[in-house]
This record gives C-alpha cells, sequence and structure tokens, in this order.
DNA sequence: CACATTTGACCAGA
DNA sequence: TCTGGTCAAATGTG
C-alpha cells in the first residue's frame, strides 16, 4: 500500500475497533433479552460516536503521514448528495453547427457537482494518481488568478456507455504535488483499475449501507432514510455526527442516530449490531493500519486512488 | 486506423 | 464584458 500510516494512529483506530466491539457484544445481550429502549438507544448512540473517531483518527492519521501518496481532502464541503445527474446532450445548436440540435455548451449550474477531493500526484506524476475510471482530456483552461491551468475531462465511456461523468483537475498553487479534483455526475459504467480494490472488501459496502439505513429514520413516518425519500429530509446538519472527520461530517446515516428528528430505530438495532460486528470482526482487523481500516470501510483504496477522500460513493 | 490530447473558438451565465 | 465550460478540428501516439 502507498499510503504511510503513522503507528500510533493505527493503534487508536484499534483500540477505538476494539471498544466498538465491546459495545456491540453488551448491545447483543441486551437484545436477546427484554432491556430498556432507552440503553440499547445509548449504547448505539455510543457505538457511532466510537465509529465517528475511528474514522477521525484514521483520515487525521492518513493526512499526517509523510511521504506516503495520499493526502486527505483538508477542506472537503458539505456535499450534497445528487441521485442522478441530468444527462447532457452530446450535440446542441450552435448557429454554425447544423447537426447540433440543443445547446451542449451551456455552463452546468453547481448543483451538479458531487464532490472535490485534494490529491497528490501519483510518484511525481505529472497528474495525480489513478482514480479507477478512465477519463478522456477534453479541454483546459487558464483560469483567472490560479497559478496552473485546469484540465477538463469526461468519461471515456460517455459515448458506448452513456457514462455523463466529468471531472476537473487543477494543480493548486501552494503546493505543486497536490492537486484539486472536481468530479460531477456519477459513474455509470463499470470503473477499471479500481476492482482490484474492490475486491479486497466483499462485504463492507452492502453492509455499511445497511448500518447507515438501519441508524438513520424519520421518526415521525418510521420510515428509514433512503435516496428516494431524502428530499423531503430535514436540512444535512440534522443527520450529521459531531465528529470532526471529514469523511464521517460528509456523511448521511452513520452519524445520525440521536440528532434531529432522524433517529436511531429500534427495531432495527439487530441488523445494525450485525453490521458494525461483522465489520469490526473483520478478517484481521486487529492487524489493520489506518489506511486498511478506511480501504476496508469505505469505497476506496489509497493504493488506487493515490488518497482521494470524499464522501464515501454508497452514502450518495 | 482508432483513440487520446491539444488548443483556439464558441457560448452562456455572472 | 469577462470568465469558465465545452466543442471540434488538428495533431499525436501506438
Amino acid at each position: 500500500m502507498e499510503g504511510v500510516v503513522d503507528g500510533s494512529g493505527a493503534q487508536l483506530v484499534v483500540a477505538e475497533l476494539v471498544r466498538v466491539q465491546g459495545l456491540l457484544r453488551q448491545l447483543e445481550a441486551h437484545l436477546s433479552a427484554p432491556c430498556s429502549v432507552e440503553l440499547c438507544r445509548g449504547l448505539a448512540a455510543q457505538i457511532v460516536a466510537l465509529t465517528d473517531r475511528s474514522i477521525g483518527i484514521a483520515t487525521r492519521s492518513f493526512s499526517s503521514a509523510s511521504g506516503g501518496g495520499a493526502h486527505f481532502a483538508d477542506t472537503a464541503p458539505p456535499m450534497p448528495a445528487l441521485t442522478s445527474c441530468t444527462p447532457s446532450p452530446l450535440s446542441d445548436g450552435s448557429d454554425h453547427q447544423p447537426f447540433r440540435t440543443t445547446n451542449a455548451k451551456k455552463r452546468k449550474t453547481t448543483a451538479r457537482w458531487t464532490s472535490q477531493v485534494r490529491v497528490s500526484a501519483a510518484g511525481g506524476a505529472e497528474g495525480p494518481a489513478d482514480d479507477g475510471h478512465s477519463w478522456r482530456k477534453y479541454g483546459q483552461k487558464d483560469i483567472l488568478g490560479a497559478k496552473h491551468p485546469r484540465g477538463y475531462y469526461r468519461c471515456t465511456h460517455r459515448n458506448t456507455q452513456g457514462c455523463t461523468a466529468t471531472k476537473q483537475v487543477q494543480r493548486t498553487d501552494d503546493d505543486a504535488s497536490l492537486f484539486d479534483v472536481v468530479y460531477h455526475g456519477e459513474h455509470t459504467c463499470r470503473p477499471g483499475g479500481a476492482s482490484a480494490a474492490a475486491a479486497k472488501r466483499p462485504h463492507a459496502q452492502t453492509l455499511l449501507q445497511s448500518l447507515s439505513a438501519s441508524l438513520t429514520v424519520n421518526t415521525d413516518t418510521n420510515t428509514p432514510l433512503t435516496p428516494e425519500n431524502r428530499a423531503t429530509a430535514p436540512p444535512l446538519q440534522q443527520q450529521q455526527s459531531v465528529s470532526a472527520s471529514p469523511v464521517a461530517s460528509d456523511s448521511y446515516g452513520l452519524g445520525g442516530a440521536g440528532y434531529g428528528d432522524w433517529r436511531c430505530c429500534d427495531g432495527d438495532l439487530q441488523e445494525v449490531v450485525s453490521a458494525l460486528a461483522t465489520v469490526t470482526s473483520a478478517p484481521d482487523h486487529a492487524a489493520m493500519d489506518a489506511a486498511d481500516f478506511m480501504s476496508y470501510c469505505f469505497d476506496f483504496d489509497p493504493a488506487v486512488y493515490g488518497g482521494i477522500v470524499g464522501t464515501p460513493s454508497f452514502f450518495l
């Protein structure tokens, strides 16, 4: 793995995971016998808080590592979750292009963006590390006030698979080894380089997705928070955890228990326990360093993505 | 030959 | 009018 993680951070993460596991066992014991809902709720809240802390530790540990190829977004903005990107026509109707029917040069609205990350160059390469998708450069612009031009990329499979994902890459002014990468839309094609990394974490996505859904329900309607009903959900800040972790605070669901009107659903606690227990009892989890933990729990691998950190895709 | 990159021009929103 | 996002012809590469 390319990313270098300091040992103290990894130890902290492991220690936190051990505590999570202990709480899960307590919760399991309470669930097997009649118990106070409030007690279970309290345990669940502790588990959530510990999970957030673990993620935060892993993030900080990873970002402070020196010499590695990975850097985390230091100012990751809150990310509006877009369930789909508006397909843009492949041709438009400018005056001198008779085959165009609509205007594709129309500037996209800011609401279309999905994530912004800061990544490092791969081993001194000219651009950021491979992010697992294949991109085709379609433009470059000098940006006012910026030292370096901005490159515009779209998914190579735009025409063959209708994938509308695009990204913008710009070298940062203050550190030439760092790049700001803004992704638009979502990939509807199959990634290439990420497949190997995905194979390393066979069930983490599914488990954490169900965990997220289980932890976050509307207490008025008793319905889980889903991409479909998210539009009617309360403001994002009511769903966020108090963790300072950029990953956790940008995520829906995990930090949702106990905050705002969206609380842990008692009936789903068993599922939560099962999901968290599986994650924390993952093979060799005790030997995981921070990077491995992040890789296992979230949909990215520093070795593949060069340290990209955004909202895990399954939270979008 | 197919595909990717470069680059000047076009265009719409601010 | 300025700025930034996109187009598309020209060019490069394997």
